[in-house]
DNA sequence: GAACCGATTGCCT
DNA sequence: GGCAATCGGTTCG
């Protein structure tokens, strides 16, 4: 007996790491949400490469949404949600832990989308190091325990080495180099597997717009921050495999 | 410049 | 289930 319990179903092949096109993030916030969901996202700083599958999103949208950063409108930290797609917005929380977003819309107009939770794919002992789990197991298979690996925005950040000096980063391993000479971590998000199930529903721990259904899930991953919420959406998730 | 608060997590009971 | 940790951003005086 080697594998105590399947808790993912084992990738066919690794996934591509090619970046998705700018045009996919200059599109409405809820429709990038939407569309992340089964996308991968991965990360190198030196020689660690780590990539996740994307199974939970919000989306946070411009000055109408009490909820947003961008509500108050453009505002030091706020200021990249507002500008041009395709970027990362990282922001410390709680003074402890960092959130990933990943900046939507057309230039100047705000919207940024956050990254909850992954299934981890690539990159397992490096995620487990970074979180202070067990150093010394190694290996890309899967444990039971490596499903709260990335499920939660800080966790998540913790796992593939994000923090502030990601923050108004391009994504994209080329596009990162641009923008700076030498960042210390590279950001993209490639194509994957979309979700069978896709669901939406309040997003977690705020009080404001708090009915919105802004909160997508991927029904069936075993690694969400929280419960799936209960509704589907009628219209299925398309393109997280189509750019 | 001081005070307050938060898109969280992990530990403790 | 409760709560402390911890600090940048924002607001208020």
């Amino acid at each position: 007996m080697r594998a105590p319990r399947a808790w993912l179903p084992p990738p066919a092949a690794e996934p591509p790491r090619r970046p998705l096109p700018r045009r996919f993030f200059a599109r409405d916030t809820v429709t990038v949400a939407r569309e992340l969901v089964g996308c991968t996202l991965w990360t190198l700083a030196g020689d660690d490469l780590c990539a996740g599958r994307i199974v939970e999103t919000e989306a946070y949208l411009d000055e109408r949404d009490p909820a947003s950063h961008a509500a108050r409108g453009p505002t030091a930290r706020s200021g990249v949600m507002f500008g041009p797609p395709g970027v990362a917005y990282v922001y410390l929380i709680y003074g402890v832990h960092h959130c990933l977003n990943v900046v939507a819309e057309a230039e100047g107009q705000a919207g940024a989308v956050l990254l909850r939770a992954l299934e981890p794919l690539v990159g397992l002992p490096t995620m487990r190091r970074r979180r202070g789990g067990e150093s010394r197991v190694a290996g890309d298979e899967p444990r039971a325990g490596d499903r709260a690996l990335c499920a939660g925005p800080g966790r998540l950040c913790r796992a593939l080495g994000v923090d502030l000096a990601c923050n108004g980063l391009l994504l994209g391993a080329r596009a990162a180099r641009r923008t700076q000479p030498d960042p210390p971590v590279r950001v993209w998000i490639a194509a994957g597997r979309p979700p069978a199930r896709l669901t939406a529903g309040p997003r977690i721990g705020i009080s404001l717009a708090a009915s919105r259904p802004l909160r997508f899930c991927d029904d069936c991953s075993p690694c969400l921050s929280r419960p799936a919420p209960a509704a589907p959406l009628d219209r299925p998730d398309r393109a997280s495999g189509s750019f």
